[in-house]
DNA sequence: TTTATAAAACCGACCAGTTGGTTTGTAAAG
DNA sequence: CTTTACAAACCAACTGGTCGGTTTTATAAA
């Protein structure tokens, strides 16, 4: 086999290895040992490929972090013509396809965090880049970081296994947070921000319905 | 020193070792060694107050969550009279009071996350029954729902260092979350969930009509 | 008040097992 | 023959936890 190739295998199995422990067994258990048992190579292997552990968790997040980028873009592509807001479209519905994947790029997230916080810095910058994109595009961007937060709360609550929503409600937020007709009527423009007057009073009137 | 009050003040100790252990060093890092080390405690003084790791993990939790517990019910008091969803606000203030507080609850409920997933059993229990009594009250059960989500959100994210918001912005989001009156303008009563939006949003895809 | 005894709090050495990482050896690719 | 990919034994440091012993507090009889 070629050296390139084997190499590649390699990396390959000892990620996904990581993956399935991080997975089935707690970022806390996650050691270069386990990694080895479970990708079927020898711990000197893994060491070859990756020389330190945070090496190892370096390359998990680089990868997942891949993974969602192209499924942002493709995303992207697809509604960027339709929608008056595809950046933060895409985030939203890239954050619900995290929440559903369950070898999440979350989950490699979190051992990152235990391990080494300073990994972190990587997708906060990927994150600060985004949010400015989702600013930008918006009539209202506190609405829609907002919105952005909300999604992140429900991925990450569900995630650390400390939801009290059910799956049905899981999906039928990230629903209702996607469908921008949800969220028209309190938007307020950021050129002039007064304490809720003219167009969220407005809405309100024409709410038909208020509490009692 | 009395007895009672010798052992309150080593088991003090060492929890507040733990959580600046955890703060300062990530979950990662604590250890019994370390907590013996930053408490001042010896090791076995330590393992005399709390038998297992999974003793002090438990203990840390309990801690936390009885402090804002407190902080909740003081809120509740103070707002119960004059706001339409006393729950929801309280909810929202707490998730807020802890994003600010520098020894975060959650904090300690990462690192028993790390080390026990189990553990989790008991914030979800609690969060289960706010969450119910946030739904009760509420006009629109999904939008409130939304609205913790949203705070949970700004909460994780800024606790993982991976928010990209600044200072400023994070409080200023609180604060519309906490704000009704920004709220009430999308409203949808639970009862009859319908398309209400489609006046307001043009191009989009009507609302997702779920139960009756 | 003193003295005897217990119980609780605390210490620090120690244990077996695990950690991330190194070294040595070997076989295949180039 | 040199380099690369991998294996396996190995290492020092550290892990959660135990244990025998010392100090402090509590109880109560003398």
């Amino acid at each position: 086999m070629d050296n390139a190739t084997r190499s590649e295998r390699s990396r390959n199995a000892a990620l996904e290895a990581a993956i399935a422990i991080i997975a089935r067994d707690g970022p806390g258990r996650l050691t270069l040992d386990a990694i080895a048992r479970e990708s079927g190579l020898s711990k000197g292997g893994v060491m070859h490929q990756f020389r330190t552990k945070e090496a190892v968790l370096k390359a998990l997040l680089e990868r997942q972090m891949a993974h969602f980028e192209e499924f942002s873009t493709r995303y992207m592509a697809k509604v960027s013509a339709t929608s008056a807001n595809p950046n933060l479209a895409t985030q939203l519905a890239t954050i619900r396809e995290a929440a559903s994947s369950p070898n999440s790029a979350a989950l490699a997230l979190v051992a990152a965090m235990v391990e080494n916080p300073g990994l972190m810095a990587l997708p906060r910058e990927l994150e600060t880049k985004r949010m400015t994109a989702i600013k930008e595009e918006a009539t209202d961007p506190d609405l829609a970081m907002l919105r952005w937060a909300g999604a992140l709360g429900l991925l990450l609550s569900s995630l650390f296994g400390m939801s009290p929503l059910s799956k049905d409600e899981h999906q039928r937020l990230f629903a209702r947070l996607l469908d921008d007709g949800q969220w028209t009527g309190l938007e307020q423009p950021a050129t002039k921000r007064v304490a809720k007057s003219g167009a969220a009073s407005a809405a309100k009137a024409a709410t038909p319905r208020k509490r009692a």
